[in-house]
DNA sequence: CGGCGAGTCTACAACGTTGTAGTCGTCGTA
DNA sequence: TACGACGACTACAACGTTGTAGACTCGCCG
């Protein structure tokens, strides 16, 4: 058996209370006896049981993490960073998958499984705009991505529809003119794929380029395979372009398969970008130019928002919309220049572009 | 505030013990009282505290699950399958990272923060085979990975040196005679690195091909640069082969992407294989030759292992060795015949090699 | 020399739940 | 008619911890 404080107590000599005195480091005990409950404590390798201390305290030290799915490389990054911020500040993390359905979502949300928990960092995908009202929960809830704003919640974010429009900028500045888009969803005017498509189309409009709808790509989960898939149908309809922009950077890399299997060279025939600055995209053949939507400083901002919010439940103030600065990382598949996949070194160069929220 | 069973039994007019049954589905309830408890549920939202359930019943209903990393795919990866294993049983995962630190891992060990779990599955990288004792610890714990053999504890893990031997054999068969390694750890005898290096020399040893250390590049941390460094090295040492084994897949391609730098083609010149079939292999370019380790297998079997030992601690049984069986997924980078990154579709051959354990 | 405050410690209740041991009817059977 | 069995429910304790209120012993000051 496991021993408890009733055992150290009756080993030291003296009052549950005082062995718990002593471990809070209470200042009014006797050396003599702080000497003796420590020994005990040594002896019986006595642990405090967090549940019973959780069920006293009200408080668990345990946040939970809701994304659609560690498969996907952007939230394996995400949760690795909340992860470590959290542990930073002395909490630990339950991590839940919603696979990006509406349903899940809305369980989970109202789950008695976050009972465990003291708040939640919540990464929506199925749920939409006309679900902001579910948002309304009575634990401290921190939301982000794309999928609802303006909720009762605090929101943390990035600035999808700037950092698309100078991705595209970016396209346009080194001389392309029709760039194919990776990853379109219907008919979607918020979320990741609707913003970041109205900073394409307002790069476009800028430049006075109109906007084709022939080379626009449609796609649901962003993973590798169905970049690569709405490539190759774009390819089969015999769509012309001299650019994509993948909405995200494992459809660029997809992407990217299907165009070299297809023997397109990149960037000679086609420059390519991503959006998410994975690890991944800087060892990628030839390696992804992307924007870094700043993943690091919103796993951070979400976590000591959320422990601000769990801190003082009651100094609630109203929910605040925090936002990411970003940049682009340019890299081989889209260099303004000449050089292509045989540059000799890789290059990183980093372009600040937005202000820091 | 939030209701408990005494508001709800106060509301209903019963006591919190027939709440408590109604909950739990006790048979000897009367109709009209299971209905006036249930409304009270109803209009209070009532939802059970975990927190207090788990103090009464000494189990949580949370594992925890202990990587070093998530930023590696691979980790991401199996914690995706852990948890979605977990929660078709009912459970929820609470995720740590070590960083592959062997103190990090040994307080980890013995953290009281697993107080808040009922066992732990874990994946040690700093840890070694001295330290097998500290795996003997008073919870439920299932070890995954290749640090430490013959513990206390149930251990699941890959056949590393048998996959190792037979990518090594696959390259032996398609022709090629000198082969690379990166990866190798110095001096390892057991560790992912230490046995697949094994598999390694053991497949050139039946093949009558000396092993030649001036073509094995060490390198310590999986990471993507790290693989592309250790090929540079290789290189700028003017090494010659003909094909390259990257101790893990990320190692692979960051090789990959080292080797097209230096001008070699793939598969052409060198021909590359990879570890653990990480989704990214289907989409590289050229697309990656990688054993598949049956990860979806090692983390469902982790998680059913470890909710039996949770389930019935008593009823020991000395620990178990579960080893995954493993498959070659040839694809582009390593072909036997002609065919290289040109060829028109994605091949994804496989190759059942090992029997189920 | 009485009393008061500071220092040291203890008893008890409470957090919200569930297991155990009961109470009180009612019905069927001997 | 008496009695046991069973159905429907309740009271209480316990899980291990911490906050509150208080007890007891000094030493010091008036």
């Amino acid at each position: 058996m496991v021993a408890t404080l009733h055992d150290v107590a009756r080993l030291a000599g003296v009052s549950i209370k005082t062995v718990s005195n002593v471990i809070h480091d209470y200042p009014h005990i006797r050396p003599a006896t702080r000497d003796r409950v420590e020994r005990a404590i040594a002896e019986l390798g006595y642990t405090p049981n967090l549940t019973a201390r959780s069920l006293r305290s009200g408080r668990t030290g345990a946040i939970a993490l809701a994304v659609p799915e560690l498969g996907l490389s952007y939230f394996a990054e995400l949760a690795a960073s909340v992860i470590e911020a959290a542990e930073e500040a002395g909490a630990v993390v339950l991590v839940e998958q919603t696979g990006g359905d509406r349903d899940r979502e809305l369980d989970l949300l109202r789950s008695p499984r976050l009972k465990m928990t003291d708040g939640l960092i919540f990464s929506p995908l199925g749920m939409g705009q006309d679900d902001v009202a579910h948002l309304d929960v009575p634990y401290p809830l921190v939301v982000l991505g794309e999928r609802i704003f303006d909720g009762p919640a605090d929101h943390v974010t990035m600035q999808n529809v700037e950092a698309a429009r100078a991705a595209t900028e970016f396209l346009l500045r080194s001389g392309r003119r029709r760039i194919a888009i990776i990853g379109a969803h219907e008919g979607e005017v918020i979320g990741s794929a609707g913003l970041r498509l109205r900073g394409y189309r307002e790069a476009l409009e800028d430049a006075g380029i109109p906007y084709d709808e022939s080379i626009i790509g449609y796609t649901t989960l962003w993973h590798r395979a169905n970049g690569a898939r709405c490539m190759r149908e774009l390819l089969d309809r015999g769509a012309e372009f001299d650019a994509v922009f993948g909405l995200n950077d494992t459809l660029a890399l997809g992407a990217m398969r299907a165009l070299q299997e297809s023997g397109r060279r990149v960037p000679d025939d086609v420059a390519v970008v991503g959006f998410d600055d994975l690890d991944e995209a800087r060892y990628s053949i030839p390696s992804l130019t992307t924007v870094d939507p700043g993943q690091e400083w919103i796993a951070r901002t979400a976590v000591r928002t959320l422990l601000e919010r769990i801190e003082d439940p009651l100094a609630a103030g109203p929910p605040r919309l925090l936002l990411a600065e970003f940049s682009i990382a340019e890299r081989e598949s889209a260099l303004a220049g000449e050089a292509g996949a045989d540059a000799a070194a890789p290059r990183d160069a980093r372009t600040a572009i937005s202000d820091p929220a």
